[in-house]
DNA sequence: TTTTATAATTAGAATAATTCTTGATATTGG
DNA sequence: CCAATATCAAGAATTATTCTAATTATAAAA
């Protein structure tokens, strides 16, 4: 039902600052659109639906503001192989599972406990500013 | 020293089928390159190299050859954020830590033991297929 | 408030990595 | 050797993303 979405949305409320970011009407719903529809969208895939209230932004203002929401560490950014990034407002430490068979990303999470510099030969004197971890597989019935 | 590579080359011997593939010149050229300078090399890179033992080889070819390579499991394309794609024939399972500091990337290698599906929380029914698990980050005096 | 400075937005052009297309070459199997 | 198939080369095309320049909005100062 396509309607159903637009009636949903209750208009979460986003501060006028985020992280030291101002959060102009475009970063409002840029954010709000990824807090809605938890599905990993693309810069793309966010623009068509924020045109929907709107109606002049360009794509490049999205872009513009998913990096200045990626730079303040409100949201991720994700890239699958050479794909289109994907952005994420799950700010926890998480990889994700990209389901080849229907193309849905799941997040996926750490055990609880596990700190992966624990698992990882990592070089001497290496210190870790970010991780990414990647998982592509299918889903089978259980 | 610029000269030093091209003699030390120890012509790698290089089989004329490799699972499967048939080794063409230009694949085992473009194999013998990245057996022979373990850097991650980026495709253009590896066209760079490859151009002072086949002249007449295209950019186009280079690419053909490294995705009929990493299609065959013969190599591994190795993807950090939006970057070119780079290279690896390094085939055990590892991941990759970016030193963003000197660009250099390092392999790095599971702790003997460890089975990254035993440390992460995955979706029921999940089958992998591919891991990728990237580090970006500094690295140190010690 | 007006003025001024700074930041954000827009539209469209530019860029860069990669893929595609087409025609030429080479290789293999019969 | 000949036909079928695979590979290669050159350059055009594609696509995601970034850049540029002009406009608009916001904040800060007077």
């Amino acid at each position: 039902m396509v309607s159903k979405n637009l009636e949903i949305s209750e208009e979460i409320e986003i501060p006028e600052v985020i992280s030291g970011l101002r959060m102009t009407r475009q970063r409002q719903e840029i954010y709000r659109t990824l807090m809605q529809q938890r599905n990993h969208p693309t810069a793309n895939d966010v623009f068509m639906r924020v045109k929907d209230r709107l109606p002049n932004i360009s794509l490049a203002t999205v872009y513009n503001c998913l990096e200045a929401l990626v730079q303040h560490g409100i949201i991720r950014q994700v890239n699958f192989d050479r794909e289109s990034s994907r952005y994420c407002p799950n700010l926890s430490e998480h990889g994700h599972f990209h389901d080849a068979t229907t193309g849905v990303i799941h997040d996926v999470s750490f055990k609880p406990g596990i700190n992966l510099a624990d698992v990882l030969d990592l070089p001497p004197g290496a210190i870790i500013e970010g991780v990414e971890v990647t998982l592509r597989g299918k889903l089978v019935a259980i």
